[in-house]
DNA sequence: TTGAAAGCGCTACCAT
DNA sequence: ATGGTAGCGCTTTCAA
């Protein structure tokens, strides 16, 4: 790899001038500039930014620690994080916490012994002492928090709209699953449909389950219905379990919506190819992403009166496992 | 953040000492290393992974190439490179190309300029010239290449015994989905297909489809049937498809499998999870991301006699959409 | 308008 | 066994 050094000789000038030109700092004069320019074209020339970095004590990276990129909520998310960062030239350090703790401190170590602009993360920990002592723009996404920027959708209202949504198309045996204790959003949504079901007659149980993955999900559904074999409406925990909940359901021959509706909850891609299409509780998932993303960059920027934390809205989105009222 | 000199002068040694101990090379004193490891300990110090990195001439980076992690084959992936990346202290730049020279340049080019170590990707051009000029280790994954080391499931294979399993189990109108032509992977089985198709006498159509996506797979599939109503057999260009083409079947009343066999390709987690579950063609993807993320060390460790390429097993995965025979 | 040189934090060589 | 110091590639004063 060619360095400034042999730009510099290459056009006959120092490594400033190309540092200049480079930057576009300070004056250059234009034939200068064009010598430069050419050296640079001709050597294929392009800054090694880790020396740049060095310098700047600053990178272009930014840190983006999430859950489980194979949880199909996620790569949304972080689809959206780079497709906005990438607007403005940065690139993503990535990095996947299991919800565990030496992991999490792990990779925010390294965000940043790598000298990232700042960390984007989706943590359930915000108490821990490594975010507190960072020096950097944290900025949290999918949970909330008080001390720190935050992008996320409105959970509890998201568990209200799906409690009610049941409520009102006529659901008389509700049964709410509860996500794992640890996940903050899970949480929220959780206490969001008991609100609305404590607010009404409805009778309703509660299943508890510590998961959200694809290869438990089968298994809860299995449990709900030796559990609750007379439910006629079930608040999943998210589309995931609400899907295998829905096909578990098929088998045991139940029509829906007919005798069992379904809602889910995230509205993943996925849930548009289920059968029926399930209905469920839209986060913008992408959305949420680009925001953080924009909410990063504007904290960096330094832009003056930017609003600290952004709530989505979450949306019903009626499909096929609820009634038509 | 503290620095070496500041370790340095804590402990009341030299920067040279410090650094004999952060890395454990050269004679430092039993006292010594105590003196500077409370130092270190005391001021919470962590090195500089970028002066380290620009010294060297090597970070601790591996650059990631995906075409999109929305898509679910690639989260697998991604999470099998970094688990096994993360193993051994490597941290992951992530990008993606959607398929797109400039994107995907420009990645390969921020890459080098983080000093990464190496790159694995999942491009469908290995012919750009800026690979060929890479002066770094390069591991294509899911992708095959005779001038590049890679990781990749035999697709031909795969098509074939899609084919071959629909065959032997009756189907007598197969239709067979052909994915973007643009995508090596799905021109593979798709030819692995045609292959097996041809030796025998069933009757069969193709239908054209130019994404993979969650999007466009309904209208696949509505198309599908306008096109052929009749047949008996679906060779899905992937999962995804295959889940749009199975409910858009149900839909329209067919008996599955009774009536129309499908087979989809990659085995995703969610196809267990449609109804009724899909039958499809495995590729091991987290075991693929996992195995390329080693090749990928054992080259920069300059092992010898390491396999320069590795292909994965596919795998018929025989669930409900196919008949019992 | 340009160049020389210091310094970002670290490693590794050469002395001692 | 320890320290001094050059140098990785860049940016940015300061002087000319």
């Amino acid at each position: 790899m060619p360095t400034i050094k042999d730009v510099a000789r290459e056009a006959g000038v120092s490594v400033a001038t190309v540092s200049r030109v480079l930057n576009d700092t300070g004056y250059v004069g234009t034939d200068t500039r064009k010598k430069v320019m050419k050296a640079i074209a001709q050597l294929n020339y392009s800054p090694n930014e880790v020396a740049r970095s060095l310098y700047k004590r600053e990178s272009r990276l930014i840190g983006l620690l999430l859950p489980d990129i194979t949880n199909p909520f996620f790569p949304q998310l972080a689809r959206g994080v780079e497709d906005e960062l990438s607007r403005s030239g940065f690139r993503l350090l990535l990095g996947n916490s299991d919800e565990n703790t030496e992991k999490e401190l792990d990779y925010i170590q390294t965000f940043v012994q790598n000298n990232v602009v700042g960390i984007i993360s989706a943590t359930n920990h915000v108490d821990y002492q490594i975010y507190n002592e960072l020096k950097l723009p944290l900025v949290l996404l999918d949970r909330t928090s008080k001390e720190f920027p935050a992008v996320y959708a409105d959970g509890r209202e998201g568990g209200r709209l799906a409690a009610r949504t049941l409520i009102d198309k006529g659901a008389e045996r509700i049964t709410l699953v509860k996500g794992p204790a640890h996940v903050k959003p899970a949480q929220d949504r959780y206490i969001g449909a008991l609100e609305e079901l404590s607010r009404t007659d409805v009778d309703f149980s509660v299943l508890s389950t510590t998961s959200y993955s694809f290869e438990e999900a089968k298994g809860w559904a299995e449990e709900l219905f030796e559990k609750f074999p007379n439910t006629d409406g079930v608040i999943a925990s998210n589309d995931i379990v609400g899907i295998a909940i829905l096909h578990e359901a098929l088998k045991l021959g139940k029509r829906i919506p007919e005798e069992l509706q379904i809602i889910g909850y995230d509205d993943i891609p996925q849930s548009s190819l289920s059968y029926p299409t399930l209905s469920t509780i839209r986060q913008p998932a992408y959305e949420m992403g680009r925001e953080a993303a924009q909410l990063l960059i504007n904290i960096i920027r330094k832009e003056k009166g930017i609003e600290q934390t952004v709530q989505m809205p979450v949306e019903l989105i009626e499909r096929n496992t609820t009634r038509k009222d």
